[in-house]
DNA sequence: TAATTAAAGACAAATACAGTCTTTATTATC
DNA sequence: GATAATAAAGACTGTATTTGTCTTTAATTA
């Protein structure tokens, strides 16, 4: 079990859009470059951000990507869970058994760790 | 990310063994029917338990495996670990920067995480 | 020695992740 | 309206990880 690596990739970009606020929009292949990463791939992982509402993306010419809300507001919880998605970290089949003391454990941590990533913004880091 | 269904199935082997803790060695084949998984994927998994020294396994006549320490030991994380390995959940290439501080929020959150693994013990949900 | 058990390791199948390529849709400018 | 610049979507491929099987070897007891 481990992070992706689309989810380091995302949370660096959004410390640099963090970073650039107040900025024009930043398009695709300048932050490619400055990321060093394949456009086509920034692409998606951006796609992902603008469907999470973190970032606003505007075709044509002079569009690009910009921050979507006020940098204060972002936390790493956000972001990560726009890339990894919402669904626990520990599931089993037979489930919807509420009275699980191994899954009410599992979630509990978990949920520890969610919580520090919620307290935590990207603007705090930058 | 998800833990892997290794991992469930460890911690379903575990409680196992606490609840059956002071019976005899508990062999491979009636463990498999009662878990329900195919005798030799369980066998690695049990193995690996064997070696982070949670069971311990006697071959031959009679062997089979048992709980190697008190089971008031014995704790999620360290069934977790067993499996799921000891590195960090979030890593990035260009390491050993003790500066940075998106791997610090990240250490910081899964260390909250596995605090709670580590203070909660099988024996408690059995 | 024979029977019973676990360990090891090669292998295969399924799934998830990372990344590319091509096409389509949207907007601004001329 | 045509053209250029941009993002979005989706098919596709390669790689890594996970899950699982099969066969062989080692250890122990009787
Ligand atoms: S005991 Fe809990 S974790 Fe295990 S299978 Fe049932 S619901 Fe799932
Ligand atoms: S800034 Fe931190 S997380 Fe990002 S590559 Fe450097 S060390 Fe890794």
């Amino acid at each position: 079990m481990k992070y992706t690596k689309a989810t380091n990739y995302a949370l660096h970009i959004m410390a640099y859009f963090v970073k650039q606020e107040g900025k024009d929009n930043l398009s695709l292949q300048p932050l490619a470059s400055h990321m060093d990463i394949s456009p086509t791939y920034l692409s998606k992982i951006l796609t992902q951000l603008v469907k999470a509402d973190l970032i606003q993306s505007t075709p044509g010419v002079n569009g690009g990507y910009s921050l979507r809300k006020p940098k204060t507001e972002i936390s790493f919880y956000d972001v990560i869970q726009a890339i990894e998605g919402s669904g626990a970290l520990f599931t089993c089949e037979m489930d919807e058994n509420r009275a699980c003391h191994i899954e009410k454990v599992m979630r509990d941590a978990e949920e520890k760790m969610v919580n520090h990533l919620k307290e935590k913004r990207i603007y705090n880091i930058v």
